[in-house]
DNA sequence: CTAGTTGCAAAAGCTTTGCATGCAT
DNA sequence: ATGCATGCAAAGCTTTTGCAACTAG
């Protein structure tokens, strides 16, 4: 609670009840959540927030350098509330995404790439994830049994 | 020409004029275009094609694999005739998608992260161009002028 | 007080879809 | 001949915008 406040304060954010609902609910959490995300699991305790404030409220997020935006899936962007330089996974068949906490390629920490200034850098993976890989795995073995 | 039509027989393609065009305005190019931009080069020639046949070719040549989508921009898809793996790099200054030639992350090539299964990894690069950069260089060195 | 924020609805913009017509095999 | 592809227009989705009402500092 006290921490959004802070963090706020020395960010120049005007402090608000719907920034500090959007920032709870992001904060120490390891999920990917979209704005509808967001707006549906807040619109329960808080009705009269409005999807079009969730939105305007991320984009500040993001350029105060509060959240990282994802964009692995192919028609929504997700946000990310873990700042810290990670990759992304997704699993094409269930959809979940998973950070990967991985070195960044050697020429993203350089900074440079053929001559061209790097500010940023996003890895995304896609394949199956181990859950649906083992789930798969089960399928096929009472297939065979059949 | 006959490149294209030997490449849509192996990949059980039918053969229409439309998809031929498609596909001889991506070959051996280097550029990232966007369905949109296809469409309006294309429209020149053949006033009759249709931008939802465009979309629909890119979506076919994706799935076979003569393509690769790029999202790297923040609201349209890119196509990538080159299907080699490497990265790529957006110019936030001037809107330019430049290809990576580098050797992915290790990782990427285990096909392997944390227990999940990797089929493909794009890495997106963001900042600022060496062209822009001179430019910026100069604007800066002429307002010191002054 | 007053500049910035919210909520609502409408707009915008890319992409997909439904369907009748046309074409490749 | 017939199943697939095309063109057109309309729909679908996420995200943005305009604006009046509200609120934090």
């Amino acid at each position: 609670m006290k921490k959004g406040i802070e963090l706020f304060k020395k960010n120049r954010i005007r402090i608000t009840q719907q920034r500090l609902l959007v920032y709870r609910l992001l904060e120490g959490s390891r999920a990917h959540p979209t704005a509808e995300h967001i707006y549906a699991r807040l619109k329960k305790e808080n009705p009269s927030i409005s999807l079009a404030t969730v939105y305007t409220i991320l984009e500040l997020f993001r350029t105060k350098r509060l959240v990282r935006e994802v964009r692995i899936k192919p028609d929504r962007r997700c946000f990310d509330p873990v700042i810290e330089p990670h990759h992304h996974f997704l699993c094409r068949a269930c959809g979940a995404i998973f950070d990967i906490d991985l070195p960044p390629c050697l020429m993203a920490e350089k900074g440079e790439a053929q001559g061209h200034a790097i500010e940023e850098f996003q890895g995304y993976f896609y394949g199956v994830c181990k859950m649906c890989k083992a789930r798969q795995g089960r399928a096929v073995r009472s297939q065979r049994r059949r």
